[in-house]
RNA sequence: UGGGGUGUAGCCAAGCGGUAAGGCAGCGGGUUUUGAUCCCGUCAUGCGAAGGUUCGAAUCCUUCCACCCCAGCCA
């Protein structure tokens, strides 16, 4: 009777991605294998642990995850740490975490180690004094505004820094003195020696290492220099032998750096760059500074508050790995700035949730329905429990009878939504289809019945509706004329689960929060979070689990919540409604 | 004429000189003890625009237009 599924009893991934055309990285790989440029690919997922992953990173961690497991290859995790001033142990462990949760298994073997770029520093700094040996970087004591100024503009070159012809022997020596700490942050920096009046700004002489008085997270006190992005994610990724580095097209125009880098270093591989366009969801908000001010202010509940896009939010709210994977798989990946809708990601949401929930009832505005004539409910009625009821039997899953099935207690009382019913018999049976007074509905699972009669309260609010039942109707359709108009869920009154539910929508109520000079904050929607208190939910549920998802029959896919369920008062959220093709015409 | 990138349906997205895949959304219908699922059908004489090459162009050429990214000692 219970309906927890064993998490290797789910239907296959629909979207395993190998039945439909391949993306451009893909038919890059392809090709490159082919031709043997390489024997097996190696990708990188290479998060900057500055914060919670989102949907965004879930598109990057599928892309790279995906290759490697497509093709055969590796892909690695690797923090680019390259920034102590803003990174912490924190979003590490999260991140970590988060990945695991996605099912993506990092390097060669299942225990294999995330890898650092502080794990690199020493080499970095010796192809620093290689550069330096060569002539190809120096160190510069100019302060960042006038840095900014011998840049030049986006249509005016730059102009050479002063410090530009410096002897070998003079930037070794200050080169060591800033390692050694003798110089303040912002007091110089070593940069390469490219062309100051590149078209491309990035090769503007650019910064290799800058001053950083900050314990870092992995090395401590042990340096004082931190190399840039720039100077370390090529050679990271020529380190571990990186086949496809790939990231997000804003740093298309740092590749021929990324190049010069791999071509001016001795280093051990040659890895190449692609970029692809980055996830862009619509009615959702995606930057790390904006997801920080809505945790920080109290907008959200945290980081993995169930409306975030976070990684860790989603997973709470009740989606699936799955239903995450499917849905990168679905969008694609392409170089063009495109904004999703996030209809796509609620249908991967419900798709999954549809093929691979459970079944349950579960009232969220309780409306009491006696049946006065209980006593003819049928031969199967018990009493043992000093109540009579009957114990009807339903799937765990409409089209999978190996989830097997729930056995329901049905009792003199028993609660409908308060939704379900109506005194309007104007209403006709294509328009609702539930229970009217005066006419017959199904309880799911048990009998057909019929409104009767209802009692109200002073304020004339309907209290108790009483009905009677139609004998010899579960598992039977009715005698002629008593046709039901639909079928709607219930639960006993006396044998159920007392919850809590929550219902969530969209954060926010604009398309696109944060355009333009919009202030995405005046787009929340007030909203997002319905707590429905009084819920009542079948028996099964008391033996709930956290990270199973069930599907309320006529309401939507609920997962416990981990944070506020209790013992005795479980917590469900809700991660999508059923799609309601019905409301729409209405 | 700074540099880089991108334009195929309401939203994603195939297409790689041979006559516009697929998905989401929508619409119409069928099945249904969930207004769900499932099934069937429908949805671009048109590929940012205009010229050109070709028997044939979304694909090649030319010009133009629109949008995105770049002037952190962030990544």
């Amino acid at each position: 009777m219970t309906t927890n599924i064993p998490s290797n009893n789910e239907k296959p991934n629909k979207a395993s991605g190998q039945d439909r055309p391949l993306n451009f990285l893909e038919q890059i790989i392809t090709k490159d294998l082919q031709e043997g440029k390489h024997s097996q690919i190696v990708t990188r997922f290479p998060p900057e642990p500055n914060g919670y992953l989102h949907i965004g990173h879930a598109k990057s961690i599928c892309l790279n995850f995906g290759l490697a497991e497509r093709f055969g290859g590796v892909c690695n995790l690797r923090f680019d740490d390259t920034n102590p001033a803003k990174e912490d142990q924190e979003y590490i462990d999260s991140i970590i975490e988060d990945v695991k949760w996605l099912g993506f298994q990092w390097g060669q073997e299942s225990n294999a180690e995330v890898k650092f770029a502080s794990k690199y520093f020493d080499q970095f700094y010796e192809w620093a004094l290689h550069l330096i040996h060569d002539n190809k970087a120096y160190v510069c004591h100019l302060s960042p505004d006038e840095a900014r100024q011998y840049r030049g503009t986006l249509k005016e070159p730059g102009k050479n820094s002063p410090y530009r012809d410096r002897s070998k022997e003079e930037n070794l020596a200050e080169f060591e003195k800033m390692r050694a700490g003798e110089y303040d942050e912002g007091a110089c920096v070593l940069r390469a020696k490219i062309d100051m009046a590149a078209p491309n700004i990035n090769l503007r002489d650019p910064i290799l290492y800058r001053i950083r008085k900050q314990s870092h997270h992995q090395t401590g006190d042990q340096w004082c220099i931190y190399p840039t992005y720039d100077f370390a994610h090529g050679q990271e990724d020529a380190i571990e032998g990186i086949t496809h580095s790939i990231c997000t097209l804003e740093f298309a125009d740092h590749r021929p750096l990324y190049e010069w880098f791999i071509e001016n270093l001795p280093v051990p591989s040659q890895p190449t760059q692609y970029e692809f366009a980055r996830l862009q969801l619509n009615y959702t908000v995606t930057s790390k500074r904006k997801l920080k001010q809505l945790v920080d202010e109290g907008h959200v509940d945290g980081w993995d508050d169930p409306r975030m896009p976070t990684i860790s939010g989603m997973r709470r709210r009740g989606y699936t790995p799955r239903a995450l994977r499917n849905f990168c798989d679905i969008i694609g990946v392409t170089k063009s700035d495109s904004q999703v809708d996030v209809g796509m990601l609620e249908y991967a949401v419900r798709d999954d949730l549809n093929d691979n929930a459970p079944r349950a009832m579960c009232v969220l505005q309780p409306l009491k329905l006696v049946i006065t004539n209980f006593d003819e409910a049928g031969d199967g009625v018990e009493s043992s429990g000093g109540e009579p009821t009957l114990w009807v039997t339903q799937p765990g899953h409409p089209n999978r009878p190996e989830l097997g099935e729930r056995k329901l207690p049905f009792t003199k009382e028993v609660y409908i939504e308060r939704g379900d019913f109506t005194e309007d018999t104007s209403l006709s049976r294509k328009k609702f289809k539930r229970l009217v007074s005066g006419d017959y509905v199904r309880l799911r699972g048990a009998h057909v019945i019929k409104a009767e009669r209802v009692e109200k309260d002073e304020a004339g609010e309907i209290t108790e509706v009483h009905c009677t039942l139609v004998p010899n109707t579960v598992g039977a359709n009715p005698p002629e004329g008593m046709k039901p108009r639909g079928v709607i869920h219930w639960v006993s009154a006396t044998q159920h689960v007392n919850c809590q539910v929550r219902l969530y929508d969209r954060l926010f109520n604009d398309d696109a929060p944060d355009a333009g000079e919009k202030n995405f904050l005046d787009f929340i929607n007030p909203d997002s979070l319905t707590i429905v208190d009084g819920a009542k939910a079948e028996l099964s549920l008391r033996d709930a689990q956290l990270e199973q998802s069930y599907q309320f029959e006529r309401e939507g896919y609920f997962t416990l919540d981990r944070r506020y369920s209790t013992e005795t008062l479980p917590v469900f959220n809700r991660a999508i409604g059923l799609k309601d093709t019905w409301a729409n015409k209405v």
